[in-house]
DNA sequence: CGCCCGGTTGACTATGGTCAATACGTGTGG
DNA sequence: CCACACGTATTGACCATAGTCAACCGGGCG
């Protein structure tokens, strides 16, 4: 980390309208640039350790996260996937909960936790947006549940193409019809502790579904999928939403 | 419903102290006392199906009441259990997402959503309340999923009635040790549908527990804990916390 | 009395897990 | 430049856990 990264303006980041900051205005952000600072991660470099004393909280600014529980026997299931504009960490706790390891190169731009909270206290706008982005994230815990505890390995497999797709989709403001290329992040290991899977398991099912055409392989980790239609077939889901035709 | 609810004052509600009203003062009461009235529901009846179009808010004062998604073909996952204290619905969204449906004899508490979703701007205390709320929320959402993705049907079924047993023991005061009594007010197919199991292997598991004395039954609903130190073994978590002997 | 609902138990099956061998790609050192 | 080693992924053979289907039990209520 040559460069120091404290210099970005808050004007020009590329969360700027997404992360807990969104609905900040002028007095808000200044106060929030006076406590923010930024770090660097790379890919397999631990962020948080269950039980560790957390000294900040923050904003993904680039790269992926995950946040893992891990039993005494090693068994480890993924409860969180952070992109960029998650939030980290919870306000009013010291003590981290969870496992939090950079996926990929990951960019933080980290708060002191207790100035943080005064802000939550002194300002609303803040407090509102992390509300909403919690209210947000329960949401998506409830979805993955229904995958966790009700969907057969092709469908969490396709499930879990689904849900990157659309959050890549809705960051960089593309369709999401026909032919589209998934940037997946996550290894195979990943992707079952994701769905609650072995990893073997999840080999080959995308083995499976590269056989019967749903997608296609551009090495390992990028995944082509031909019709976007198609893959929500698999998912289980209720594709048209519950319209009545 | 032959009684006016209306009438009871908050002063003394039940939930007075744990509820999104928690923190506020003398001035916020007031405004809610407003906009709140109560509505009962008897065991079984739905209170909100996905996509009906929800018009209010609110906690529970008591009973129990599921939130579940289902999938076309019928499997259904329990996706929230809501019990005195806690809150439904969410503000800033007009439409249900899921199916809420009253598990025992349930009073609601409930808040006209428009006016409560003012009351959430105006007032700071409903906010920040209904903030820690969420965040427990979500928190709780995460044990349950690693329980739905890598636990097996011995340890879900013995954590299912750790978790009651702990809400119990912490809205009653009592102390979390040695023999406890544990009402279930779930049948075996919701106890199937929070757990991601079938009805059949809760079953089955219930019976291996009592043959083996780490439960005993009076009932069909009632369960007695001779050793909570014991059942929590069985739960696979890590029982002293991580803490190096 | 008999039905219905919720629960239990049994026999069999299927899905996904385990263990192990093999492949592939990339970076390192002889 | 090739050999090898390491991490990641694939594939196969076999197995175990939980699911399916079905019979049966028992209490409460019309």
């Amino acid at each position: 980390m040559t460069r120091h990264m404290t210099d970005i303006d808050c004007e020009g980041c590329p969360i700027r309208h997404r992360a807990v900051c969104a609905r900040c205005d002028a007095d808000e952000l200044e106060r929030l640039e006076e406590i923010k600072f930024y770090r660097n991660y790379e890919a397999g470099q631990p962020i948080a350790w269950a039980g560790d004393e957390m000294t900040f909280v923050g904003s993904i600014v680039s790269g992926v996260a995950s946040i893992t529980q891990t039993m005494e026997d090693g068994r480890t299931q993924m409860v969180g996937l952070l992109l960029p504009s998650d939030f980290m960490g919870r306000p009013g706790r010291s003590v981290s909960t969870y496992n939090v390891t950079a996926v990929s190169d990951v960019t933080l731009c980290c708060f002191r936790r207790k100035p943080f909270e005064q802000l939550l206290i002194d300002t609303p706008h803040v407090g509102e947006r992390l509300l909403v982005m919690t209210l947000d994230e329960l949401d998506a815990a409830r979805e993955w549940m229904l995958i966790l505890g009700r969907k057969t390995a092709r469908e969490k497999i396709s499930s879990l193409l689904a849900i990157i797709a659309r959050r890549e989709a809705s960051l960089n403001m593309l369709k999401l019809t026909g032919r589209i290329i998934v940037d997946l992040p996550l290894t195979r290991e990943a992707m079952a502790d994701y769905l609650g899977l072995t990893l073997e398991t999840v080999s080959r099912q995308i083995s499976a579904l590269k056989r019967e055409g749903i997608i296609e392989l551009e090495g390992k980790r990028r995944i082509v999928v031909p019709d976007y239609e198609d893959l929500l077939m698999e998912t289980g889901d209720d594709v048209d939403g519950g319209v009545i035709a």
